[in-house]
RNA sequence: GGGCGAAUAACUCAGUUGGUAGAGUGCAACCCUUACAAGGUUGAAGUCACAGGUUCGAGCCCUGUUUCGCCCACCA
């Protein structure tokens, strides 16, 4: 291919197309199961079969495929194990939904079929979100792709569940667990959310049996009271020191309960008596375990009132409050009502309003795991990155508490316990049992729950590679050595990993663990459908590409801060991928053919030096970035290089020699330092970027193969010759040189086209030799006719002047030159130099900073002082001789 | 109630053991100069939230305050 066939913008529709199947054909995703490389491994944070790619996903998935290229690059043996989660209550959810469209409920449908239907919603749309990830470029190795439902993975879930069960750390009780009445089910604490909201507090009077009088209780939730089965006091509420009465009448019904007397009532609140519904709240169970009392169940698995509710039986939940309030009102025992605000728990996946209720539920006993998964992160065997994630973690291990993993809904992995209808056997085995072990009956019966989704993905690190199997997979790869995922999942998911890693695995199931921040709106609002502020990676891939995309979430994602995203920040950087694909325009039409390696024999240029120590620091930079989860970092570092370095100034100042005008050789080594340069380029930013990179390595004619096998970082060897002492000094001073001479084009309005006439003096041979030997790099970029250098003299006339370092700057603008303009500059210039002057000089005569600071800061500040007075000079001079033209 | 984080240019954000503030976008001026107008050159713009303290020196360290965001908690 010749570089005719460069357009002249880049489009990166169909070419990502292309060489994502290219990659995926020729096998570069796949990790080899065993290989004396060294081996690098990340498993991705199963996205849910009904997921549909977010921002969060786009982030995470780039993070994780910037790390796994890089290793790649950098001749790692790179497993990315890519899968899906079965997500049992949203999948069910989904499934429910399309049925009802049909009207059929799950329950007419029976259990087995509806399971087969969910097979099929998976078969047909469950793996949307895969081919998403591969229209961001995630390099995971598919051909291993995992679900957590497929039958190895329900095999690890099985034994981990019997060996837990022996273990005594799984039991089944009955307890107060949150209870969503749409979905149907338990939830873990965890899986519901609560949110704050404006609640009433009801003050409602209990009366003393045969007085009018009675305690009055407060309570936001007036429609349990059908449940108490006590009222609580403090014993020390002086209140109440004197109650002549044990017991009141519960309004409504014809019940008695006691009054009961427990330190844990807080007097502070509402009246210092409080209704006990020992079925209905967490805190009343406890209390009533302690005092013994009846546990009442007033509302049903579907949110309605039971019969306990008497009159109010068969009521929504809600409005059975509302209806009992009227009630009570007309009874004058409405005391009064107050606004409160309470926080009100609701299902994460369907945002009904949960019932805490009693059931009886399968636990984890996980405090013993919990202190292993502590230890792990307290030993460092884990790092949590950024650190200071590790003290939530910590606090949540340690004050945890014990992990209800039944769920009433039939999608997931069912519990492997069976029951003996005969003699009551119970029974839990990796294996389905056909017959009774105890009596030998065939009649038995299995749980009907299943369980927690998280459950299964607890495993994911180990059960992916094949576990409980020895397989080389696992003795490759485990630990692995990064989790890349959002603070959201860290109790839900990496913590439990953690758990079950240590537990079964004996090791810890990864050596970092990488949170990453949230991506919110351009106004720092998180994305949801309600807000409508909900951004589509898609639609972002389709219209500025996915590498410009990529190095956006790329450049934004500091350590400990969300990531705000907006259309303009990804057009900022698709500028940049055009500008890398014109700078390869530009090199390609240099190249000619077959150019060579740069090879230490070459006459190189100070810019060639320049460019080729500054291109091993970025490559630096980058791995210092990637390898410490500073992203941003690295991304800056190589856009700073590429766009304001090599674009701005290495291509503009190697134009002379590419251009032949500095004679064959100089032409030939500076396209070959430019083959070089563009080519480490291209490598450095692959990671982040890999379709343009890969497309534009495909054209140059001095690389074979992917850009994939190229290797990182680069020769060493070379450059570190190259990087002689005094090449940056010595550059900068040149590119002030001309910077000087642009300012006074810009300040006096000199048309960029014009070309000018400078003359310089220096009193320094070594510049003056310098300026010399460059002098057509200088001429280029500055845009002038001629260029003199001499030591120092006389100023010519009609000119504008700088000062550099020690050079003076003379433009000569015969007939053109604006005196008062000139005037105008040089004062603010002299002014700007006068007041660094001053506030050097300032630390210079302060005895302590002498006395106190390294000498070496002192040392810098001295010498500060003495170019700046220099400079000042110099200034005066040509300021005296312009004001003296003026007059 | 406990914990975490943020406050720096008009906007969005960097700022690596403390050495006197940077970038991108936007803005202004001039330019289609032979890779790129999705571009080039130049320029204007900051009491680093506030108040103390440590230090020769603080955006950075310490204490307190204000405002905002998030997480956790058994707020009837």
């Amino acid at each position: 291919m010749s570089s005719d066939s460069l357009v002249k913008g880049y489009e990166p529709s169909g070419i990502e197309e292309r060489w994502y199947r290219y990659w995926e054909e020729k096998g570069f995703f796949d990790a080899k199961d065993k290989s004396g490389q060294k081996s690098y491994a990340i498993v991705i944070p199963p996205p849910n079969v009904t997921g549909v790619l977010h921002m969060g996903h786009a982030l995470n998935i780039t993070i994780q495929d910037i790390l796994c290229r890089y290793h790649r690059l950098c001749g790692d043996n790179v497993l990315w194990m890519p899968g899906t989660d079965h997500a049992g209550i949203a999948t069910q959810n989904v499934v429910e939904r399309n049925l009802a469209e049909k009207g059929v409920t799950r329950d007419q449908l029976g259990r087995e079929k509806f399971i087969d239907e969910v097979w099929k919603w998976r078969e047909k749309s469950g793996g949307a979100i895969i081919n998403q990830l591969k229209r961001l470029g995630a390099s995971c190795d598919w051909k291993r792709e995992r679900f957590t439902m497929d039958s190895g993975l329900s095999q690890a879930v099985r034994k981990v569940f019997v060996q837990l069960y022996k273990d005594d750390l799984i039991y089944k009780g009955q307890y107060i667990i949150n209870w969503c009445p749409r979905c149907r089910t338990a939830l873990a604490e965890l899986e519901v959310d609560h949110e704050e909201q404006d609640s009433f507090l009801y003050y409602i009077k209990y009366p003393f049996v045969g007085s009018k009088d009675g305690l009055v209780v407060a309570t936001t939730r007036p429609e349990t009271m059908f449940g108490d089965t006590a009222v609580a006091i403090n014993p020390m509420d002086d209140r109440y020191r004197g109650l002549d009465f044990d017991s009141v009448m519960l309004p409504l019904t014809n019940k008695t309960i006691p009054i009961i007397r427990d330190s844990y009532v807080d007097t502070e609140f509402g009246t210092g008596a409080l209704k006990v519904t020992p079925a209905h709240d967490p805190n009343d169970f406890t209390l009533g375990e302690k005092h013994n009392l009846d546990r009442v169940k007033v509302i049903d698995d579907d949110g309605k009132m039971t019969e306990d509710a008497g009159e109010f039986k068969g009521m929504d939940r809600f409005e059975c409050r509302k209806k009992a309030l009227v009630a009570l009102e007309n009874l004058g025992l409405l005391v009064k009502t107050e606004p409160l605000k309470n926080s009100v728990g609701h299902c994460y996946r369907c945002k009904t309003v949960v019932e805490p209720s009693l059931s009886r539920q399968w636990f984890v006993r996980v405090a013993p795991l919990a202190k292993e998964a502590a230890d792990a992160v307290r030993n460092g065997k884990t790092r949590i990155i950024p650190a200071n994630w590790s003290k939530t973690y910590f606090d949540w291990l340690d004050n945890i508490q014990d992990w209800c993993i039944s769920r009433q809904i039939w999608w997931g992995h069912r519990i492997p316990v069976w029951k003996c209808s005969e003699c009551g056997e119970v029974m839990v085995e990796e294996v389905d049992p056909d017959r009774c072990s105890a009596c030998g009956s065939s009649s038995i019966l299995q749980e009907t729950d299943v369980l927690d989704t998280w459950f299964s993905s607890a495993l994911w690190p180990f059960s992916t590679m094949g576990w409980p199997e020895e397989t080389d997979l696992l003795k490759t790869f485990y630990p692995t050595q990064a989790l890349v995922t959002g603070f959201d999942i860290l109790f839900f998911w990496v913590a439990r990993m953690m758990m079950m890693g240590t537990r079964f695995m004996g090791e810890v199931p990864f050596e970092d663990v990488y949170i990453h921040a949230l991506v919110r709106d351009e106004n720092g609002k998180k994305m949801s459908k309600s807000k409508g502020n909900v951004i589509d990676p898609i639609k972002v891939i389709d219209t500025h590409g996915a590498d410009a995309f990529r190095f956006t979430l790329a450049a934004f994602a500091a350590q400990g801060r969300d990531v705000k995203m907006s259309e303009d920040r990804v057009i900022g950087y698709r500028n940049f991928v055009n500008k890398l694909w014109n700078a390869a325009r530009f090199t390609l039409m240099h190249l000619d053919g077959d150019t060579g390696s740069v090879s230490l024999d070459d006459d190189l240029s100070i810019v060639d030096r320049w460019i080729l120590s500054r291109a091993l620091a970025t490559a630096e930079a980058v791995k210092t970035g990637i390898d410490s989860y500073k992203f941003n970092e690295a991304a800056s570092a190589v856009y700073q290089f590429v766009w304001h370095e090599f674009c701005d100034w290495y291509l503009e100042a190697s134009k002379p020699a590419l251009y032949d005008k500095e004679g064959r050789a100089r032409r030939d080594v500076s396209r070959r330092v430019l083959a070089k340069v563009l080519k480490d380029i291209l490598i450095m930013l692959h990671p982040f970027m890999p379709f343009v990179t890969e497309e534009i390595w495909s054209i140059m004619p001095t690389v074979k193969g992917s850009i994939m096998e190229a290797g990182f970082p680069f020769d060493e060897t070379l450059i570190d010759s190259v990087r002689n002492i005094g090449v940056e000094e010595k550059i900068s001073y040149a590119f002030a040189l001309v910077t000087a001479i642009r300012n006074i084009r810009g300040e006096m309005n000199i048309a960029p086209s014009a070309e000018l006439n400078v003359s310089m003096q220096t009193p320094d041979d070594n510049e003056k030799h310098f300026i010399e030997e460059n002098s057509s790099i200088i001429k280029n970029l500055s845009r002038l006719e001629s260029l003199v250098v001499s030591g120092m003299g006389e100023p010519p006339a009609s000119c504008a002047a700088a000062v550099v370092s020690g050079t003076i700057i003379y433009v000569s603008l015969k007939g053109v030159i604006d005196f008062d303009k000139e005037e105008q500059r040089l004062e603010k210039e002299l002014e700007k130099v006068t007041k660094e002057l001053l506030s050097v000089s300032k630390r210079l005569s302060n005895e302590s900073f002498l006395d106190k600071a390294p000498e070496d800061v002192v040392d810098k500040v001295r010498l500060q002082k003495d170019a700046l007075e220099d400079k000042a000079e110099k200034l005066k001079v040509n300021l005296d001789k312009i004001k003296k033209i003026n007059l």
